[in-house]
DNA sequence: ATAATCTAACTAACTGGTTAATTAGTCCAT
DNA sequence: ATGGACTAATTAACCAGTTAGTTAGATTAT
């Protein structure tokens, strides 16, 4: 089919430079030029497999929060009870997002985006990935409030403080290294924030304060 | 003192106008020209108060984070014991971006173009507000532990914890109001947000739990 | 088998609309 | 009449997107 390089290879080249350059600038920051560079690749090659800068951002989109979606349904699919079920949801995407750390940067980019027209691609995106999610992880803490396992909290601000913890710690972690003079983005320190969080999801939400450290525990360390 | 209009008036209509411009579309997505339409004022103007874009940018940062500082720093010099001062803290930090939500997003820029080179301005930042508010949360944090008030958590997760519940909640806004269907930014749900953020906090910091929600109700509405 | 034809993959060079920044001044209060 | 406040007009640089091709493997005809 295809003449010199591999089209695959080319279009991943691509997506990847395209991510980590919308990541750290912005759609609007973002150069083009750079990205084919990045890419070492020509760039009318990006206009050859993307319409415009727009399109390959929402590619970029789509591909990261995909991926995450894949993750945190096979747990939320899973027949865990609620407990281990909301700190099994919490460590993966934990784990998903310190393996994929420009996501964090996309999310909050266009959670500001997400204004009147400034975005094309967010209707799309709340449709396909924040909705479901949104959906599955709120009928989960309904369960364990209705079985008494958990406080009695609202969903509605619950599920989006998890996902802060999370989210917010990855992206200002450039800001954290200056201001604790160490580098929170070591391993060692991404465990240490990863049982953090664990443990305050735990304390605020089970009824017991006893069986929230075991809880922690059980989602344990993947792999 | 001036010829035509009012000096002091100008730059502040400026300074406004950019604020509004730079926190909706970033530093690069942001336009000059838009700004002084906005501002009511000549573009050529901007230049005559301002070195350049990135000279403005810097005196937006100042003007958000120095008010924010002044707000804080009244709650934090005061002689409240532990408790009662790190629920203050968080109603005090909340309430200023409840009625400066350009902030949030001013943050969040900032934090993710705090990279090498990125951003001229984060140094200044860090040193001027971050650090001295860190240490001061930090320090309190430390000393509601030693009196044993206080669970024995790491301020260096705990501080970033507490501040993504209250800015990735204002920030997200635009998003969540698409998935739950209703507006997460109203008075009223404004009030229940702050209620579950101080909540939160006092269920994952407080040794005994029975007193958090006194301690919360305690820090109240302010004014 | 092999020459002719085709087509997907890829590139160097260019274009023109956009935008930050400057210039060369005018206006007006004191 | 002088200096601070302000502006219309202009400029230089930048950058998304285009154009007009080239390359090399695949397909077909002979």
């Amino acid at each position: 089919m295809g003449s010199r390089g591999q089209p695959e290879e080319s279009r991943a080249a691509i997506l990847q430079a395209a991510a980590k350059e919308f990541a750290e600038l912005g759609i609007a920051g973002a150069r083009t030029d750079a990205i084919a560079r990045e890419a070492q690749v020509n760039k009318a090659l990006l206009y050859y497999y993307f319409k415009d800068k727009e399109t390959l951002y929402g590619a970029v989109l789509d591909h990261a929060f995909s991926g995450m979606k894949a993750k945190v349904f096979r747990v939320l699919d899973s027949d865990l009870p609620p407990r281990e079920k909301i700190m099994a949801y919490a460590g993966e995407y934990f784990d998903f997002i310190a393996s994929n750390q420009i996501y964090p940067k996309l999310m909050q980019r266009e959670m500001m985006r997400a204004r009147e027209g400034n975005s094309v691609h967010i209707d799309r995106l709340i449709k396909t990935y924040f909705r479901p999610i949104y959906r599955r992880v709120g009928g989960l803490l309904r369960k364990g409030i209705a079985e008494g396992e958990f406080r009695k909290v609202d969903p509605a601000h619950f599920v989006p403080s998890m996902i802060a913890m999370i989210v917010f710690y990855f992206s200002s972690a450039p800001v954290m290294r200056r201001i604790v003079h160490f580098d929170p983005l070591s391993p060692r320190r991404i465990a240490q924030r990863r049982a953090a969080v664990l443990d305050f999801i735990s304390a605020a939400l089970f009824q017991s304060r006893a069986s929230a450290s075991p809880a922690a525990r059980k989602s344990g360390v993947r792999k």
